[in-house]
DNA sequence: CTCAATTTGTTCGTATGTATG
DNA sequence: ACATACATACGAACAAATTGA
């Protein structure tokens, strides 16, 4: 049989998605767990009754559940019910900063990682165009972890002029951003940051220590001096999960 | 013609993960596009070098730039080469506000559409609880559309006794602030904001024309009036590959 | 102009994983 | 548990268009 021609199946699945549907399953009760949506101890619909709600078929259904009793999140009893054994995490949250005190705060027991490290660099993408770009930079990769969890990955890009202010030890301890106005001195004008909101992909999944396609948010910093010279970029990328960001308008 | 040279940085394996490895790369090299690794115009290396590069079937990898040929994001050329055509950040970003001046523009072209209405109800949850809790308020649920586009769903709380001074056709007009500010001219003394990232669960999924688990950000206001009560809440969650967040730090 | 190398397009066959009934 | 259908992934061969020697 030739598959030319209009042999598509007009399907009309709603969750039609190349991700499967146990794992999409899982997520969504994971959520529930943590919503409080189902709360601690008590007992879950049946799998009847949760294949009815969702569309889908038992084996599917049972496959999502044994994903969350795999992980501790639920308990399965024959004949008697499923019951929710304890909350995911209750997550620690980090704040991206929108403000010049929250920026050069110290983030408390967070430590930070050295992927790469090269002496001169140009940045391939410079996300705000707002002034000149320097000649040369110092290009680290850098990981911040908070106890045994990485939350942020970042590529950060420091003008080679302020090369002799900097002790070598600042760069695995500090801020980016207070590396250039603290240790070095330099005088910022102008501080831009977009944060925009994506899925972990491949490389990002592995050094984060997250599951592919999981939401990370991107946040983008360019910092410039007195003489307009961008002195300072910082592309990271932040587990989605512990982002969040308050804000006060008075 | 710039033809851009095959990376020869050794590449993180593909995980043996349940998301298919043809999308693993789409969202690999979406986000090469993105961060403009790959410029605008460029050649892309051949099926055969990203074949190497990331150790896949040719097949698979075709796959993958099937997906973003689909999306407009590269040219494929029979005996020339792939190339890049535009940036997928060139779409309509919608900002999320972090001032008063944000919070109170009109956006430009969105409709809201009113799923829900109830004229006296309590909010389950006070996200910021700065207030006193009023004893009614009106409750909907709307959807905001630009174009086709369903970007912002939303559980607005407007206190009761603002009723009389509201006009019903503001209600799919304005949004939640506007509401209370222009219209019923209360005077607001503090707003809170609160963002977070998360994942969109099968309702929301539906209801705003997502995938399962994309990303999504929630957003949830507290306005207080002079007297200190709690006279807008609104719980939003918008669809996460449109929110963008500008700072700018002086 | 022809020829060879390059590069994408197409089509087999086969094996494995997922979801349904 | 089993059979069926479908999507995914691989490998290989061949076709078609472009470029340059």
């Amino acid at each position: 049989m030739k598959r030319k021609g209009s042999t598509t199946t007009p399907r009309a699945e709603l969750t039609r998605s190349a991700i499967p549907r146990y794992l999409q399953l899982a997520t969504l009760f994971r959520r529930r767990i943590q919503a409080g949506e189902w709360q601690l101890g008590d007992q879950i619909p049946t799998v009847e009754e949760l294949c009815k709600e969702c569309g889908v078929a038992r084996a599917t259904m049972r496959q999502a559940l044994g994903l969350l009793e795999a992980e501790g999140l639920i308990s399965r009893f024959r004949a008697k019910g499923t019951f929710v054994n304890e909350r995911p995490q209750d997550r620690l949250w980090l704040e991206v900063e929108s403000d010049w005190k929250g920026l050069l705060t110290t983030r408390s027991g967070a430590r930070i990682e050295i992927l790469i490290d090269e002496p001169k660099s140009v940045p391939s993408v410079v996300p705000h165009p707002i002034g000149e770009v320097a000649s040369s930079y110092r290009h680290l990769r850098r990981r911040h972890w908070r106890g045994k969890v990485p939350f942020l990955l970042a590529d950060v890009y420091i003008d080679n002029h302020l090369k002799g202010k900097i002790p070598e030890a600042a760069y695995s301890e500090l801020t980016a951003l207070r590396l250039v106005t603290k240790i070095a001195g330099v005088r910022i004008v102008d501080v831009r940051q977009t944060l925009t909101i994506g899925t972990a992909d491949l490389e990002t999944a592995q050094l984060m220590n997250l599951a592919l396609n999981e939401p990370v948010a991107y946040v983008n910093r360019t910092a410039i001096d007195q003489r307009g010279r961008i002195v300072m970029i910082s592309n990271g990328i932040y587990r989605g999960d512990i982002v969040r960001i308050d804000t006060r308008l008075k």
